[in-house]
DNA sequence: AAGGTCATGAGGCACGTACCTCAGACGAAG
DNA sequence: CTTCGTCTGAGGTACGTGCCTCATGACCTT
């Protein structure tokens, strides 16, 4: 059964009006009475019209602008996500959307406020950001909504804001895996060091709540020394490691459920313990994967950048269709690696 | 640098020649001398221009048909495989895309071919298909490439056919990390069955091939007892593995790297050594899933059919640009489950 | 030289949407 | 009554491409 999409002349003649009154609504320009729009907008529903995005660009000879805010720094799974938005340029273009790539500093709510609130909704129509949970944050992401661009959160989310979509895993669902494997790996229990980068990012709190729920539930045996924070550096995050390990000399593992991980292994390796601690970590970059092979790290929790992008990709382009209803994306999956199956 | 997209336009002005001549050049119709042709070209690559497939689906009012062949029967994942074609019905119309949906009858190589050789390329620019490795439907993908239709395989790939591309995991190194598992819940070694469904599909093919690659280099303390073949049929796959665990009662292992699952897990159970015994299956259905929860399955090594058929029909959207190079698609991950990890 | 074929240019209409102008229709206020 | 403002319809142009027709000129054949 092929059936032909609804166009808005089939709305206009099931609303009984011209294609300007179905343009006026369409595009909420004035001059249309409520009685009217009323009856244009009850032939979009019946017929299921939805406006033909890529004829709608066409017609406007207008790219969709799409702004990524990324931290830079150090941090390898941000500097793979940053990679990530760069090779989508070219097919991006492709259909009509202008991605642009923009580096904040990490950890740094003022400069991302004062990004977002830079933003031109002439320039821009919708905005991703990674962002820690802070109120200069999400009144910056009010504003930006309000003035008609679309905010959308990639990694960590921030709930009670105007934010349109979450793009990112399901980090109490990763932080209860990587209890879960834990667990298994230390049958009969012992100290388990968590490190994070900050409990100010939701992902990293996410992750930190259910791994401590997971451990209560399943593996009461297991003690869970910290967490203490990083701030997703490598050089804090090795010494912090460094200085656990020293301490407790009867330590059975390590979750480092944040970045940082370069000093991690270093830590790991000057310990002189790496193989015989388990060591959990996030992301799949050169520092993990160099750990995986060594041994030093045992599983990596991934989420993969790359997924991460064409969702937030896909997502923006529902949201420029203007539908007030959330919009559908597929869930990003947790990746989980061993020394066996790195890709 | 916002840089705008070359038009036919600005071919034609390049290349010096008018527009119905790039329009003939580009769309492969007749009236144009190689020489011209070639200036063409040369702008066309000096520009960087690429056709606007929306425009031009647009322009032909036309939208691109796309049929999926997938196998019928009881194979839970095949019908996950066409699940996910279902759920994209909608959204891929939004992007002029008509996606076809046929089941056909499951391992019956000259059912596939004949319906190979049905097609028309009037109604079918691409066609997807799952197919085993037999010459009837190497022939045929052949013969449907010549008039005109894009072939891509899914889940199992068919080399040496003018297929032109290949949507799926690699199944080497899927049966090499079923086999890195296996080799670590088995430290002592010990007998492990294999059950394929058939060998005549590459993908449990490759999948053997990895798995007894793997275990002769890293765990030669394994020792590999079959393969048998189940037909992907649960009766047949439990009454195998029923067989196997009663004719040797120190198996310390089972990896069905086909489907058939819900008959692996009645067997399983029916031996009474369900719990005993590490079993690493694929792709995570009811009952893998099931199998899990129970613990009668250790590990379900998956490859995300959403995401196949969400890289297949990108993939079909390359192709009508009609390029004659490879179309680059994001790899499908091989997902690992365990018990705590289930999505 | 006349007729033929072939290569090419010029231009138009269509697709679905955006955005513009202009002309009426209508009701309310003066 | 006129005048104004608001609502609505009619129709045009544009976006990038596909596909069509028609005209022109060059070259070949006889």
């Amino acid at each position: 059964m092929i059936r032909r999409r609804a166009t808005v002349h089939d709305v206009a003649r099931a609303a009984g009006v011209s294609l300007a009154t179905v343009d006026r609504v369409l595009n909420g320009r004035p001059g249309v009475r409520p009685a009217t729009a009323e009856k244009v907008e009850e032939a979009i529903a019946r017929l299921g019209f939805s406006r033909d995005l890529n004829a709608s660009l066409m017609a406007r000879s207008r790219d969709l602008h799409v702004v990524f805010f990324i931290p830079d720094g150090t941090n390898e799974f941000m500097g793979a996500l940053a990679e990530a938005v760069e090779k989508r340029f070219a097919s991006a273009l492709a259909d009509r959307m202008h991605l642009e790539l923009r580096r904040t500093k990490a950890l740094d709510a003022a400069a991302l406020a004062e990004a977002l609130n830079g933003l031109d909704a002439k320039t821009c129509d919708c905005a991703l950001i990674v962002a820690s949970e802070e109120p200069e944050i999400i009144a910056a992401v009010d504003a930006a909504h309000r003035r008609g661009i679309a905010v959308m959160t990639l990694v960590s989310d921030l709930p009670g804001s105007a934010r349109r979509n979450f793009i990112g895993i399901d980090n109490v669902a990763a932080g209860r895996t990587a209890a879960s494997l834990m667990g298994r790996f230390l049958p009969q229990g012992g100290k388990v060091a968590v490190v994070a980068g900050s409990l100010h990012l939701r992902d990293h709190a996410e992750r930190l709540e259910g791994f401590r729920a997971a451990l209560t539930e399943e593996f009461p045996a297991i003690e869970l020394v910290g967490p203490v924070e990083g701030h997703d550096d490598r050089t804090e995050t090795g010494s912090l490691v460094g200085k656990l390990l020293a301490e407790h000399s009867d330590m059975a593992g390590v979750y480092n459920l944040g970045a940082g991980n370069a000093g991690l292994v270093s830590a790991l390796q000057a310990s002189g313990r790496a193989k015989s601690l388990r060591v959990i970590a996030h992301e799949l970059t050169e520092p993990t994967r160099a750990g995986l092979v060594s041994g030093a790290i045992d599983v990596v929790l991934d989420q993969n950048p790359d997924g991460e992008i064409r969702e937030a990709i896909a997502a923006a382009r529902s949201l420029a269709l203007g539908t007030a209803r959330p919009v559908a994306t597929d869930p990003i999956e947790i990746g989980i690696f061993l020394r066996d199956n790195l890709r």
